[in-house]
RNA sequence: GACCCCAUCGUCUAGCCAGGUCCAGGACACCAGGUUUUCAUCCUGGUAACACGGGUUCAAAUCCCGUUGGGGUCGCCA
């Protein structure tokens, strides 16, 4: 620990295993990323997974690809290699996984232990249950009782722990009032009382996640703890913990929570809430409407998962789910938003805006301007609400901000990895021109993608609702009808022959300014609906074009017989 | 419940720390007009907030106290 080592700045972001980044987690390590970029630091990336409940193989860190993606990279963590070749992690203060550094938080367990500064408890968890049971229902505050423990002999203690008794070490708290520092919340005393002998290391021999950040901060030399406001509490615990350790005090800055609309946290869980109300709301259960089994999930399944709220539906059936039932699923973590079409760059930016702002009206900015005017003293106190609906706008911004060749190169790359189907079916230049027609339109990569369907389905899937009142009126009112209309471009498309945007625009307008008072919807409305069953579709020349003349006659002749017009 | 923190339009927020230039500014959403071959855009205009009550002061969104409201924490999770 050299003295010049002190004075640069090293930051963390230190999550506990995941496949997926929460947009709340995502923050917390752009602001961490974004400090110490600012001050020429280090970022560090660290993997809280002293819980042996949870896993911690490959996929467990799958939400690395989701920093990365955003393009938070990590100057020191678990080694990560990207597809283009990029790579992230390293550095010499590893191993940046807390289950492959037990021998450490030992060393220091043992220290603690030795100096009577922590000591061996032998309490189950169902007494302590019952403890703080019995202390709730008397209306006080639990706080554990150290008595019994502590008057155990150094003897006893060894003689219950070689005859195999669980135990866990407790930390033993000084009995004076904590004051925290924190460079966004200001500064606080917490009252000893509220504090009590916390676990340092549970009876698997795992430190707890107190201890191990503790340890862990002073060993790779953090000099800020930049987290989210739910540790606020636990800081007195790392501080007192940082005492009898005799290690440094980090600087602290804790970040506002980041809530949904309706004040609720935003979770996993709010997937499978949208997909039960759905569900309820159609009144029937799609369980009997599909025969038994829903989207592949079998129907006990479904049915314990419709009753039970803490159920959770796997990753694919949920998605399969929403897909079945035309219900789409909020957006809660960092690839959910990649795979609805939002641009990391926005992303970065509107969840840098959720909690923090560089003052006066400047809210749309990019990575290099966060690095270098954020401070802490502009991060608000209180939680916010995401609001997806400003998101999108920014992204609808965004996307229009793109020259048309950028838009068609990332619809193309967002295709090939969630829409194939798109590439497989259109020629290349089909492909591009759909993609092109579809960028004004656009405020996502993907919301086009629904209704882009009927480029890539056959003809025979387009069906035609003759009794929607929408489709009747624009078919069969007016002189002449739109079904005339079609009936009189039948013979003049087919005659095309280099089927383009520039001849179908020519052959079509011609007939427009002769048969439709120049009034182009008359005419390609009901255009429209011959090939796509709706009135929607990109800009009319260019759909006709990318869906070729064969298509597109026969699926005018199949409309023409559809709507009778009585 | 205890402790800690917070409080400006529906939402994110500027302004507050160094009180007057704020009958409070921006963005998103919303509403009304207009443009547009559909959808989506786009343009113009509009509605909308200093939580409440006391102080301090010539003057308070800005400072102080209280009330109310919101959030966090109270695990062998992190």
């Amino acid at each position: 620990m050299s003295s010049d080592s002190k004075s640069i700045v090293r930051t963390r972001f230190a999550p506990s295993p995941s496949g997926h980044l929460h947009v709340g987690g995502a923050r917390t390590a752009l602001f961490c990323w974004a400090y110490a970029r600012q001050h020429g630091g280090k970022f560090i990336l660290r993997i809280e997974d002293t819980d042996q409940k949870r896993s911690s193989d490959a996929a467990s860190v799958g939400f690395l690809r989701d920093l990365k993606w955003l393009g938070i990279e990590w100057d020191e963590g678990p080694e990560f290699v990207d597809r283009d070749g990029s790579r992230c992690g390293g550095g010499a203060y590893g191993p940046y996984f807390q289950s492959q550094r037990l021998d450490l938080y030992t060393k220091y367990l043992q220290q603690l232990v030795r100096e009577g500064k922590a000591y061996y408890a032998f309490d189950t968890a169902a007494e302590l249950d019952a403890q703080r049971k019995a202390a709730r229902e008397a209306g006080r505050n639990y706080r554990y009782d150290r008595t019994a423990a502590t008057s155990l002999s150094a003897e006893q203690v060894q003689r219950r722990r070689d005859a195999g008794e669980p135990a866990v070490i407790r930390f033993r708290l000084p009995d004076e009032p904590i004051v925290i520092r924190d460079e966004i919340l200001g500064e606080a005393t917490i009252p000893a009382e509220q504090l009590d002998d916390f676990v340092i290391c549970k009876a698997d021999g795992f430190p707890t996640y107190h201890f191990a950040v503790v340890v862990d901060d002073e060993l790779m030399q953090v000099t800020h703890v930049i987290r989210a406001q739910e540790h606020f509490m636990n800081t007195a615990r790392h501080l007192r913990l940082q005492e009898a350790l005799g290690f440094r005090r980090p600087v602290y800055a804790h970040l506002p929570l980041i809530f949904n609309p309706d004040g609720s946290k935003m979770s996993k869980r709010d997937k499978d809430k949208a997909l039960r109300a759905a569900v309820r709301s159609m009144g029937v259960p799609p369980v009997e409407r599909a025969g038994g089994e829903v989207a592949s999930i079998s129907a006990d399944t479904f049915a314990a998962w419709l009753k039970d709220k803490d159920r959770q539906l796997e990753f694919d059936e949920a998605n399969a789910l929403s897909e079945a039932l035309g219900v789409p699923l909020p957006e809660i973590n960092v690839d959910d938003f990649r795979r609805s079409g939002y641009l990391p760059e926005v992303l970065i930016n509107y969840l840098a805006l959720l909690g923090w702002n560089p003052g006066g009206d400047v809210e749309k900015f990019d990575k290099a301007f966060l690095v270098e005017r954020f401070s802490f003293d502009r991060v608000m106190k209180g939680p916010a609400k995401f609001d997806r609906a400003k998101l999108l706008a920014f992204n609808h911004d965004a996307i229009q901000a793109l020259s048309t060749e950028e838009f068609v190169r990332l619809f193309r790359a967002h295709c090939a990895e969630f829409h194939p189907e798109f590439i497989e079916h259109l020629t290349p230049e089909h492909f591009d021109l759909l993609a092109a027609a579809n960028h004004k339109r656009s405020k996502t990569l993907d919301d086009q993608v629904r209704s882009s369907r009927f480029f890539i389905d056959g003809d025979e899937s387009i069906t035609y609702d003759a009794a929607d009142k929408n489709l009747r009126k624009v078919m069969c009112a007016g002189e002449p009808t739109g079904r005339a209309h079609l009936e009189a471009l039948l013979p003049i498309l087919q005659g095309v022959s280099d089927w383009s945007v520039a001849t179908l625009e020519q052959a079509i307008s011609a007939y427009v300014q002769q048969h439709a008072g120049g009034n182009l919807g008359k005419v390609a409305q009901p255009l429209r609906i011959a090939i796509s069953g709706t009135t929607i579709s990109p800009a009319i020349y260019e759909t006709l074009t990318i869906l070729g003349c064969d298509a597109t006659l026969r699926r005018m002749r199949r409309c023409i017989e559809a709507f009778a017009c009585v």
